[in-house]
DNA sequence: GTCTATAGTACGATAGAC
DNA sequence: GTCTATCGTACTATAGAC
């Protein structure tokens, strides 16, 4: 009896993998439940069935990732805080990109599924859900970020992690070309070789004096 | 006989500047012809009598930008070069983004449409005619970087420039939202102070020692 | 739970009068 | 150069048989 009558739960699957695809690849809008259907192999109606809309199912492929992503995110960075290490923003840095690092090396379009819903695709509505997952991890990182950089101005603070952000959403977002342009170079290792630059790049930029702040600064 | 009979300049404009918004604020796909038109308070039909077709709009649309924005930034750029000044990559920076603000003070909408043509949104038929104009931008910046940054391994230096344009699309991409969050702040002085800071932040990060590089780097 | 069939709507593009 | 009217198509969503 493990799963009685029921084929539906791969249906409902196979339709979340071939919507999270065509999102990440083409765009919710030029995205049509029709494309999602035939390569789902599935019939038009279900989608209306397992899910009520169209907006309905984008929220549900978004849950489906961005939930597990944020976890590891808070996991790997309350792990650092509980290490006793000494404050440091590279780790912080780490436990923000890692986990779409790890996501992306399983099924490469997450990432930038995530980049489109960050700031470009979805209607008005589903803004508010994407949006309301982001507020606590930002809040968490933010304050870790925070400790790191106790001298740095709160509105620079603010701006800088914004920077973060862009670095970390145009390297998702790129990532297929970059594996092109980086010919002769094995597969996996590139990721987590551009984690680790990553992560040095926008260490060096968060550690930047503060514009506000004059030359001398010892304390 | 400066414009004879023609209303037709006019007419060109008004479809220019209302697709350009409506571009920029929802996207190619979630743009239909109608909304523009209604917009620009023109005929429907007058949309593909001026232009071929909506995709034809949208190169007219980004040509009309790209273009000025591209020669301003070869022009901040040859004038660094010319003036003699020890390499560095604050002014190739400064280059690279200020006419991006510059445009973005004059009509807000731009950087963010060209953010999203950049890896977003556009046909492929589309992207190969936008990414012509970036390959040139990209070769004079890439061998500026590189004369600042003798030193960096070429793949480090692509992949930083990689950065230093996601925290710029980032930026441009969110501005309208920052200067929502900078509350109580002058709206134009916010915008130079958010170039300063980004130009500091990702002079920085380029400048951090190559992890290739041993510790010691003295030459 | 899965299907067919279709309602109802919006779209891009064009023909042809003015 | 600008308009009205419309063709042909594609879409989301649903009703109802199985």
């Amino acid at each position: 009896m493990t799963d009685q009558n029921q084929q539906s739960p791969d249906t409902k699957n196979r339709i979340l993998d071939a919507a999270e695809l065509l999102f990440a690849e083409k765009g919710f809008d030029a995205t049509s439940l029709r494309m999602i259907t035939a390569a789902a192999q599935v019939n038009l109606a279900a989608v209306n069935y397992h899910f009520q809309s169209k907006e309905a199912l984008l929220q549900a492929v978004y849950a489906r990732r961005a939930g597990p992503v944020n976890e590891r995110r808070l996991e790997l960075l309350t792990a650092y805080e509980n290490s006793g290490r000494a404050p440091a923003v590279e780790p912080v840095l780490d436990a923000l990109m890692r986990p779409l690092f790890e996501v992306g090396s399983e099924r490469e379009c997450v990432p930038r599924l995530m980049v489109r819903l960050l700031y470009l695709d979805a209607k008005e509505t589903s803004r508010a859900v994407f949006a309301a997952q982001f507020q606590e991890i930002f809040r968490r990182f933010h304050a870790a970020f925070r400790r790191a950089l106790p001298h740095l101005p709160e509105q620079e603070l603010f701006l800088r992690m914004q920077f973060v952000v862009g670095a970390l959403a145009n390297t998702m977002a790129s990532m297929k070309n970059l594996h092109a342009l980086s010919q002769g170079q094995t597969e996996g290792a590139v990721s987590m070789k551009t984690l680790q630059w990553l992560i040095q790049f926008t260490a060096a930029g968060l550690r930047a004096p503060a514009s506000s702040e004059d030359s001398a600064c010892a304390s």
